[in-house]
DNA sequence: ATGCCTGCAAAATATTTGCATGTAA
DNA sequence: TTACATGCAAATATTTTGCAGGCAT
């Protein structure tokens, strides 16, 4: 399989990209890097992602994209975001940042660090370190009467 | 079946929280509402509230207990906090607080809403309103190496 | 050449649902 | 009496895993 509508460039930059990481650079890989990386910061599910591959021409099994997911979340090219308990999120904005979750429309996006200004934090349990504090704004449909 | 262990101010007592919030009154939820609400704030699997009635000589269908704890938390009597993909927790205290989530322990600790001081929060996107804010700080045990 | 990667299908896990029976009101 | 509740088993959905073959290094 080629890696078609890939510039050498792009391709030359996500291949550094893994590279740099450890992993092996296989077309499977720089495709979905490609989806991921290319466009600024994103949030998707494995399967919305297995889809634009497949829209992009590209198939490839799910098993590869969780896969894939997993070790670039282990990586630290990709964030695990826990806001639906069905889904699985992964943000390509590996810096430390918050979000607002659209749940009627199962929706992300993502609130910068600095916007959020956490005055007073309690102190970790005895025994325990923190790890990253994450914050979660949840947000309705204006109109809607509750 | 009777509701074996249970007091009758126990009984009494948690018969008026399921019928303020317009639920008939069964052994099922008599039993997992003693379990949830009898002894201080809890954090609780499904999986988890099913053993415990196993345990008190009480077995209850896992579709009832998910039932009745989605009944629960319509109600307001329980809040669903999600940390982990797998697993679904529900929280006792349905107050605004926040929470500590222990990954490798799988462990939950409540922090009082009044621990956290969010000094400033970014506005919600035009069109939206503000649902609730979560705080999760997940910890790692503190000699771990990272 | 070797070990990591991929895809498929099957397995594992958590939760929901259909339906027949039971029971609170 | 009637609508709601329960239990069982089956269905659903997401993610993981075993394994055989393929490819990067």
């Amino acid at each position: 399989m080629e890696s078609a509508n890939l510039s050498p460039e792009a391709k030359q930059r996500l291949s550094a990209m893994l590279s740099a990481v450890g992993l092996r650079i296989t077309a499977p890989r720089l495709h979905l890097a490609h989806l991921l990386f290319s466009n600024g910061n994103r949030h998707v599910t494995a399967e919305k992602l297995a889809a634009e591959a497949r829209l992009s021409g590209v198939t490839i099994s799910s098993a590869t994209v969780y896969n894939t997911l997993n070790q670039f979340e282990a990586a630290g090219l990709l964030r695990h975001v826990q806001v639906d308990q069905t889904r699985s999120y992964f943000d390509t904005n590996s810096a430390p940042h918050h979000h607002f979750y659209i749940e009627d429309e199962a929706r992300l996006i993502d609130i910068a660090a600095e916007e959020v200004n956490l005055a007073r934090l309690p102190d970790s349990p005895q025994g325990y370190q923190l790890d990253r504090v994450e914050v979660i704004i949840r947000l309705d449909k204006a109109d809607k009467t509750q």
